[in-house]
DNA sequence: CTACCAAGAATGGTCTGACCAATACGCTCA
DNA sequence: TGAGCGTATTGGTCAGACCATTCTTGGTAG
């Protein structure tokens, strides 16, 4: 049928484009952008299926190679998931935290910001939701911080402790403060840390007994809500986490002298 | 050729996949992974031209589609940007926030987060990074954020203020604290916000004289390093935002009886 | 000599039609 | 009734083709 060129397509040919005012590059584009409005309009939810590629041809008009490109910026920006086979095809995602952060931590590492600059906004952040952690924190939210406490201990011993399992502690920690917003951001902080410090080889010796032992304090405090002493722990936690990182990206400043 | 299934590629079969581990379901996907990886290694930098669509499919061994899957990709990833005609093709692009921020927004619309979560966020981002805006701003950050206020108030008179006005102001003040990964965070805040309040139609009227004339302040505040002072001005600033917003998503509340 | 315009080449955007691989459903046969 | 084997559905890829856009180049007119 040819969607191709100067068919009858607004904007395609030289005619006077005085009321289709901005049109085409990209049909592809199109497409996307239809299904995000539906999407975000909540007329497709995440379970859902969008029709098969073939279809999506059919009802859009266009050939399947576009509609492919179309799905796969999608899937993309993390709104579908593909699968294959029978009764497969494009499924609109739940929208996590996680794979948010995981695209994000992917352009902050290349973006100019060093390790430096993402423990200083952890630092702010963190220590500022801790008034409506300590607030907010239900007796689940402190047994489930006990448990990555201890499985902190248990790693520590073997010596199979990784800064992953301390991520995971922080973001249990935001995610006390019971708003999603705030989970995700601190979830995204802790991606890029991960990736600068595994790249760096340095993941194992940034936790030791003594942040170990912080985590615990901390969790006391929050569990007795006392906001000073939380706020305390905090402080100096996230302190010698930033001169551990400082130290090990300039090397040259005297030891600190000191294990962790 | 065919590229396809049973040809000599390991893990393809019913062979065993000792020593290739996980094999590749989706070639375009191996091919952004390797283009991630040239980028991410630096020796793709921002302004460099990947080959053209046609070289790269004799360079991957790999059919014109599946490059260009590839590609919109990357495109979607914000690592590439694609510009067609001669001397067009694939150009890696400088990673910037606001291409950052601008995806993260689309999932955070997305998420189950209302505007009183982002908000709260805000007031601990915000709030947090206050210190150090006031110890870093230079004279060029202030000069803007002057010319920002003026900006504000003019279109005040006219009429013609938007959120987007605020959402500026708001994101030079946090970029005066000279942190990348602060910027970006904070231009994340107000790209949901922005849209989750465009799409209510309250856009205009949450912001009046009395919020233009604290943000005035606030320059002011940070210009004499006066950090109180510039907490306090934040607080009640964010503060009222705050209500402003629970007024409209609850309107059965008394009217809190301000105007701004 | 300059300025403008036309032909050409390079490149992305799309179409068509085909085949393969993976998966789930349903039917047959024991 | 249960296990196993087709078979239809669907995504993944290939091949070759054409068009629109854009830059380059060279020639022509002034």
């Amino acid at each position: 049928m040819s969607v191709g060129p100067s068919d009858g397509t607004p904007g395609g040919g030289g005619r006077t484009n005085l009321f289709s005012p901005v049109s085409v590059d990209r049909i592809s584009e199109v497409i996307v952008e239809q299904v995000r409005l539906l999407i975000r309009e909540g007329k497709l939810v995440p379970g859902d299926r969008l029709p098969s590629e073939r279809s999506l041809c059919e009802q859009f008009g266009v050939s399947r190679v576009t509609v492919r490109e179309a799905l796969r910026v999608l899937e993309a920006s993390g709104l579908v998931e593909i699968r294959v086979g029978a009764r497969g095809g494009a499924f609109v995602t739940q929208p996590s935290s996680e794979r948010v952060g995981k695209g994000l931590a992917e352009l902050m590492t290349l973006a100019s910001m060093t390790a430096g600059d993402v423990t200083e906004a952890r630092m702010v952040f963190e220590l500022g939701i801790l008034p409506l952690v300590v607030e907010r924190a239900t007796e689940e939210d402190i047994a489930d911080l006990r448990v990555l406490v201890e499985q902190g201990l248990n790693e520590l011993e073997n010596g199979s402790y990784t800064m992953a399992m301390s991520a995971a502690f922080h973001v249990r920690v935001a995610s006390a403060a019971h708003n999603p917003a705030i989970e995700m951001l601190v979830r995204t902080f802790h991606g890029p840390m991960l990736m600068s410090l595994q790249q760096a080889h340095i993941a194992a010796p940034l936790m030791g007994p003594r942040g170990a032992h912080e985590h615990f304090e901390l969790v006391e405090a929050i569990e007795q809500r006392d906001i000073d002493r939380a706020r305390t722990i905090m402080t100096r936690h996230l302190q010698r986490t930033a001169d551990r990182l400082a130290e090990y990206a300039n090397p040259t400043l005297e030891d600190p002298g000191n294990e962790e």
